[in-house]
DNA sequence: CATTGATATGCAAATGAGTGCATAAGAGCA
DNA sequence: TGCTCTTATGCACTCATTTGCATATCAATG
């Protein structure tokens, strides 16, 4: 539900196209947030039937056409009102936790495999995450925004680093079995 | 897409009707799979029709006859088969990150009221799990399957601590602004 | 006696999310 | 010349999820 919203809270920074965000996305809050380009044009469409954001279209030859869209007022004012409601509680969806609990029918060996995927994975968005920190929120004095995009990547990062130890032991005791 | 699947792992445990298992979902794998009765009554239809679980209708008075499904061998076969296959990584998708990355355009006040109800839920959770680890899972000599419920609870409960501790710090932050 | 709650199942509709396919043109490579 | 990559947008279909409704009865509460 709040795809929407976060195509307006990316829209906030700046005016893009649907390409530039689903770009945007891959970059920032993407990390929390994946999207593909096919559901960012959608949503887009369903944005400017309801007026919350403005769509330019740019002449370019060569290339198709770009269509930057910017957030218009109403879009403001609808993003503050949907940031004031509770926010509900994210539910986890896991496979691999699933699998937890069929132990005795899945194949150990493969599972350990996916495991170790698992945490490389993780291990290559904290690296990803550590990167954005050092190159766009180095120390300087920061906006509101930077600061608030700031907490959140920290929270990525203690996050990541808290899901490679925990998958680390429960390695560990898989391999014990 | 292995909603089926949690199903499956649920009905290797014993038999069950779909209200049992909109029950039991609720108290173990539901913890991290959430999935209304309706989900789990159209899931059951499906898996029925694919031959993975057999279908008898208990006849009771008073009540609505009960309908108990027994995963069969084809079942089985099938969810070792899915077992083994990659899990995809989970997506996360939280309304509080996104938030986080329009600090500028949020109320901050409500913001600050939903992370305290969001580390309440966190603490909720862990009050839960340590509940159901002390009464299932207190020391005596396990099952492979128990083993492997052991672990999926005891990532659980070290998830819930993170993310106790680090709402917490987010929380000073977000105050500090 | 009326109301509420628990047991037990299910349909229908709407929204949400995800996958696959289609188009269109320049730019670089072999 | 053909191949692939990048830019740029979008339709159509399917699967997933949520919400609301509908039914039926026993047990307990007030």
């Amino acid at each position: 539900m709040a795809l929407s919203e976060a195509i307006l809270v990316c829209l906030t920074e700046r005016s893009m196209s649907g390409y530039d965000l689903a770009k945007n996305f891959d970059a920032s809050i993407g990390f929390f947030w994946r999207a593909s380009h096919q559901q960012i044009y959608r949503e887009l469409g369903k944005l400017r039937e309801r007026g919350l954001v403005e769509s330019q279209e740019i002449t370019q030859t060569g290339k198709p056409n770009r269509i930057v869209h910017t957030i218009t007022e109403a879009g403001r004012v609808s993003l503050q009102q949907w940031s004031s409601k509770p926010a509900r509680q994210p539910s986890i969806k896991d496979d691999l936790l699933v699998k937890f609990y069929a132990l005795d029918g899945v194949d150990i060996g493969a599972f350990i495999e996916q495991l170790t995927m698992r945490l490389e994975q993780h291990q290559t968005k904290l690296v990803k995450y550590h990167r954005i920190k050092e190159r766009h929120f180095d120390g300087k004095n920061l906006s509101l925004n930077q600061k608030g995009k700031l907490i959140a990547l920290e929270l990525g990062i203690e996050q990541e680093e808290h899901n490679i130890s925990s998958l680390q032991v429960a390695l560990e005791k898989v391999r014990a079995i």
